[in-house]
DNA sequence: AACGACGTTTACGTAAACGTAAGCTTTTGA
DNA sequence: TCAAAAGCTTACGTTTACGTAAACGTCGTT
């Protein structure tokens, strides 16, 4: 049920009146990863979508939340670290003590990247000094091989 | 045993003319991972320090081993992964064919290595955006409060 | 001689992040 | 109408990267 060519059903009393709702095998195509896991993420709390009956309707408001989960992934974070960074997006307790602590774990995030970001371009540019050595490497090779 | 503090042992007979040797424990505290880690490393094939009787003996070559190893954890690598940049490293099967294929898998990773480095910029563009809106909303209640 | 510090191997335990399968309900295209 | 397709829950299996513990060897010191 709930395909991706999203049938126009005969149903006219329609309780969302956002129009971006996906089924989730929708999303699990999207974004590449199997319907397993997004279970799997609302299980460990990343992501909640709403439910019509049993089955989950996820919407827009999702999509980003699963976005940070993958960015997180391809950062090497784990669940539980993408759970906070997506804690950050989160529009929920905005009194200032909240907010104030909020400010001081994105700059510790920001500190943690920059730092994993020196450690890239420093295997970058381990990377490419390799590169040239071993293209050297083959001239050499060739030059006797001639 | 073997401390940190190198006895001027007896044996005038030493095979090894470089003085960069290191216990077990130097490493592990050097590098801040414990002992099992570093035989986990060589079980897996990842470091493959020499052998004094029963003793691991590890030399400069493995302290930058271990670095790249440590530095692909820090970047989200399995150690498969990082095994395969280690191999890059090392100076074994240099035909030409062979030399090939590594510049082929260095070009590989700096694409990859590329890609990652793209997804910080998103995040800590997202991270930025975030705080100066936290910013914003603390200065607003702090001015209703005053 | 004995003890502590360090080393070794072998082996079982564990947390994370899903994969895989079973068993059952609901939806839908022919 | 009816079987395939999609969804759900529950639950056990798997891989990775070590942790933890047992059981033992070997120095060097007391």
């Amino acid at each position: 049920m709930e395909k991706s060519t999203n049938t126009v059903s005969s149903q006219i009393h329609r309780e969302q009146i956002s129009r971006d709702v996906y089924s989730i095998r929708d999303l699990a195509e999207d974004f590449g990863v199997t319907t397993r896991a997004l279970r799997f993420y609302e299980e460990r709390g990343l992501l909640r979508p709403q439910r019509k009956g049993l089955n989950r309707v996820y919407n827009a408001a999702d999509k980003v939340r699963l976005t940070l989960i993958l960015r997180g992934k391809r950062l090497g974070f784990t669940l539980d670290e993408s759970a906070e960074l997506i804690a950050m997006y989160d529009p929920s307790g905005n009194n200032e003590g909240q907010l104030q602590a909020l400010i001081d774990k994105i700059h510790d995030k920001q500190r943690r990247i920059s730092a994993q970001k020196r450690e890239i371009d420093l295997l970058l540019g381990d990377l490419e000094a390799w590169e040239k050595r071993s293209i050297k490497a083959l001239r050499g090779l060739r030059r006797r091989n001639r």
